[in-house]
DNA sequence: TATGAATGAGAATTCATTCAT
DNA sequence: GATGAATGAATTCTCATTCAT
């Protein structure tokens, strides 16, 4: 609006004026404010629910003004589903590696199973979960999108992976996809539903998660293990054996 | 109180009693009003979710006045634990029936299993669940209380016929109490989440939860049937193909 | 609505009826049940103000239903000007008989003060005070009814009191008016603004009420007694002191 | 706070800095908005009283919006109390500047009484006083706190003064905060009912007070005064009658 | 005539969003 | 570009009054 010419050598304001121009990103483009937001957003969100969360309690823990707010993100929806955007990625991160490794089957498969059962039943996630399912009614599509890109791609991995393992002869599957399926519940076995609807309002212990993976893989493995992976396995017996 | 015997035939006086005793009912004590109010109030709180529901809105679903609503119940957070209440009893209510007939082993869990994944999924269960997890924020303990009154009893009677069955030889279950969630859990592999979180906008069909029960009472009877289990079994294929 | 035509001698509902029906007075007529609803609306206004009581919670103090309040007394105002009259009536009520008596002038001077300084700062009367005063806003003229039809009147028969004592050569008066408010006040000298503003949570002491009383009394007459007034005093005194 | 001396002339950083120093008030800091809020309120209140003002009304009448008068208040009640507090300040302020003056003591009672009457029956003084009582049962102390920093430090006033004149062997009393009390009253005679039930629609003129004020300080000279009074009053007497 | 269930306008308060600074 | 004070529609809940029984 007001144009100021200005004579930038001899200009005692120089330096703050600079500091305040140089480098600025446009408007909703810097990342590191667009991080504070969301970081702030999400301690509000996870613990509020979605409609509970005000801005302004965002703002305060955000640390940045309201009108900022509104130059990233439209709306709270918009600034809501951001923060699920990225929550899913991070919970979702690295939680299929194990796979990728081609292991002892058993050991690889309980090795996973543990991982998976104690992210997705770990109080951050359920919660997140929880915010997502609850938000859905109001923002449509959210928690399909949601499901899709995190625990329907996990699903997928999970198919290649058994795919290999049929390929290699360790497993015998009729309906590989509902194998995969069997697997994560087994995995689960009564600890979502708890989770998720805060009966259980702490994460199971480690223990607990063992002794229901271990009894998930057993299974999955008598209902869909080969005779080769009886020998395998076996054999590996004997290698631990020969180790102790 | 007082069991008045009268001939209504005669009684002068039955008009005026009559209208005594049946009348009004009482502020907030009339049944058909508050299934009324409960009718407007799900149709409202399942659409919307808790919050974004407006007792305005239920108000005009229900056909009531405001007024009226608040007589029946003292506030939103009420209103919305007596139907969810009332949810529940309609949706565990005669599911675990099966339970109780001594019947085969293997057609009783998949009759069972069918039934459960069924209501489980089905569109108006899912939204219910949807809502009360979106709610456990705000009203706290309201989510135990549904999964302690609803799925923990059910869960219960499926420890029991578990236990039933090892009794009669036909099951060897280490960790009784697992197996029941991990049969649960296999009924509905891969649907629950797949609901919960929209990524499925309709319930499954008939054939794919006949589809997955099988599968899954299947791994389930290879994990922990007997011996005793296979002949009865046997016995009862010769019966059913004598009959065919 | 409906006709019903009952042979009376052989009706067993006669009693009932007939004792329903019998002096029955016209609608808002019964001066008992007026009464009631009276006092079950002192209880409430006196103890929450205008504003804050609820007709419900006098349908529920008075023992009568809602409707029939609402025959007695068009709506909530005219019930607390109903009551408010009343009120003033048992307050002002033998107030000022001592006044009647022409006794020792000094004497009934204290004496009177005594009763007005009680009976004005009493609980039950200063409540009833606050709340005309705080329903003047909503009702106007109410104040000044209730003040023309109390406390005027009763400064009228004070007036005429002090008339007569001048007429008997006691007191000598310029402004007979005045003199009455004077008098009045220094009864209830600093009791009655301490006990409007609830500063005072009690009401005086005797004693309290006798020092203020005996004092204004003094000053009262010191500036309006006559040399007559004293002699007839000191007479008074000799006949006091040779009773004892 | 700290004094920044520039020359606005030649300084090109002027505006921006003057935009950060000046700028808006922080939320609920800005002292016209408060003043705005607390007249529009006050009109509300005192017309209306405390119950039947609606925020709306106070709103409207303010020319702020809602969500701004919950930003200077947290709700009604605090609201009415700041206005309650400030019309406090205003009413007393002065009142007492009077008594400081060690004047001729008829004179200064007679000056003081005639402020104290007038202030405390201005329409504007009265309707304020109604407004507290009226709200007293809903905000308990609300009266007491009004009572204890209005009229009570007044009466504290007068009691230091006749102290004084007591010291300076102008008056003898006996209790001199009845004393204090009487005065007060006697200058009020009459007046303070009558206005406080609205029985008096207008204010008293100024030509009654005077009557009034004079009436009751005679009559507490007359009680209370020396002879050393006398005798200093008739020395001015001559004084004044020298003068003219 | 008496009843009290039902009504619905209106109350106080909150909060997502805007826009002047 | 950033700020945060101001906005006012929308929320939950109350209660004087009505009117079918």
């Amino acid at each position: 609006m007001v144009e100021i010419v200005r004579n930038s050598e001899t200009d005692p304001c120089e330096d703050l004026l600079d500091g305040l121009r140089r480098g600025r990103p446009a408007a909703g483009q810097d990342p590191v404010k667009r991080s504070q937001i969301i970081d702030g957003a999400r301690r509000v969100f996870i613990e509020k629910g979605f409609e509970a969360a005000s801005m302004n309690d965002i703002t305060r823990e955000a640390g940045v003004s309201k009108g900022t707010i509104y130059v990233y993100f439209a709306n709270k929806e918009e600034l809501f589903e951001a923060l699920i955007e990225e929550e899913r990625g991070t919970i979702f991160k690295n939680m299929y590696d194990m796979l990728d490794r081609a292991d002892d089957l058993r050991q690889t498969l309980v090795k996973f199973g543990k991982v998976l059962s104690m992210k997705i039943t770990s109080a951050r996630v359920i919660q997140a979960q929880r915010t997502v399912i609850g938000a859905s009614d109001r923002i449509p599509d959210m928690g399909a999108r949601f499901y899709e890109r995190g625990p329907k791609r996990g699903h997928d991995k999970v198919v290649t992976f058994l795919n290999a393992a049929i390929e290699r002869g360790l497993l015998e599957i009729d309906d590989v996809d509902l194998a995969a399926y069997q697997f994560t519940e087994l995995c689960l076995a009564g600890l979502f539903r708890q989770c998720i609807f805060a009966y259980r309002t702490k994460a199971p212990t480690q223990d607990e998660i063992d002794h229901i993976v271990r009894s998930g893989v057993n299974m999955f493995l008598k209902a869909y293990g080969t005779e080769r992976l009886a020998e395998e396995e076996s054999h590996e017996m004997i290698a631990i054996e020969a180790k102790s």
